[in-house]
DNA sequence: CATGCGTTGATTATCGTTGACCTATAAAAT
DNA sequence: ATTTTATAGGTCAACGATAATCAACGCATG
């Protein structure tokens, strides 16, 4: 298709073939193996391996630099972000995401802390003064929670 | 891998093997042991021996000098809460927040999928031209953190 | 023909290494 | 008691090797 979409490709070949839930990668080897810019590299890892699709990334600089790629989300299930997407749709208020992170809780989905953390957050965006935007707090928590359950 | 890691990993071992929470060293005889200038000891402490990471250095210097490191040690919740408060600060950059993510899960205080949920709130609060306010991270890093070490 | 994804390269920032120079402490000399 | 000396650790800047950022450009698709 393109050449992110074949970086792309490899990286999660790499993932999927090695015996973690990680692999690490050299920038300029792999720009020399695609025969690209290195920061072609960083514009796949932006667009394609974010926390909200599920990716942590680490990286140093230097000798012996690196770009570790996570793998956080175990099953790559379209059907599961589909299914949140469902559930959430495009708004939802404060009260309608705290009944659903309780059931997602009781269903095993997510652990107590998680359950916590994205209270926490949603908390955030609707208090100081910001109106409670029913748009914004459907957008965190799918973004959250598609991130995890992918 | 590297000079660096290895003297990191070899005071690491002094630490585990050791009978209390800290060792002591003489920087010269590890320069020594390393065949490196002594000053490269000073920067791996700096870059990997910080309270972040759960470290605290006391030194002095003359004869009988000498330079300590203490492991950091939070058994209650309250010592997390207070540890978390002062290595966060008031303001944090995306940068310094996600640095201390990854210490935090290498030491084991939060989860991979609960470091994701919190990368995803903090790229939401800092997206959408929406500026970079170094004091709102630190409070929502402070809010969730604290939040799940209650 | 505008919008947005993809591509490129110039510039900036960071990591690990090294060494020159600075500061503090204890013991010895006075 | 004060000064001197030896001995320890601290700071900083420079360097080479990476990686990150950013803005301009290309190109396809609606």
């Amino acid at each position: 298709m393109n050449l992110s979409h074949d970086i792309e490709k490899y990286i999660l070949d790499l993932l999927d073939g090695g015996d973690g839930n990680f692999i690490s990668l050299r920038r300029k080897e792999l720009a020399e193996m695609f025969e690209c810019v290195p920061s072609q590299i960083n514009y796949v890892l932006r667009s394609r391996f974010t926390p909200e699709q599920g990716y942590l990334i680490e990286s140093r600089r230097g000798e012996h630099g690196y770009i570790k790629i996570f793998r956080i989300t175990c099953e790559s299930a379209d059907e599961k972000i589909a299914h949140i997407h469902d559930i959430i749709g495009d708004a939802m208020n404060l009260s309608e995401a705290r009944r659903l992170l309780e059931a997602l809780q009781e269903r095993k989905f997510i652990t107590a802390r998680e359950r916590l953390l994205i209270e926490v957050a949603l908390r955030h965006v609707t208090s100081e003064g910001r109106y409670e935007d029913e748009y914004e707090i459907a957008e965190l928590l799918r973004n959250m929670l598609c991130g995890i359950m992918g």
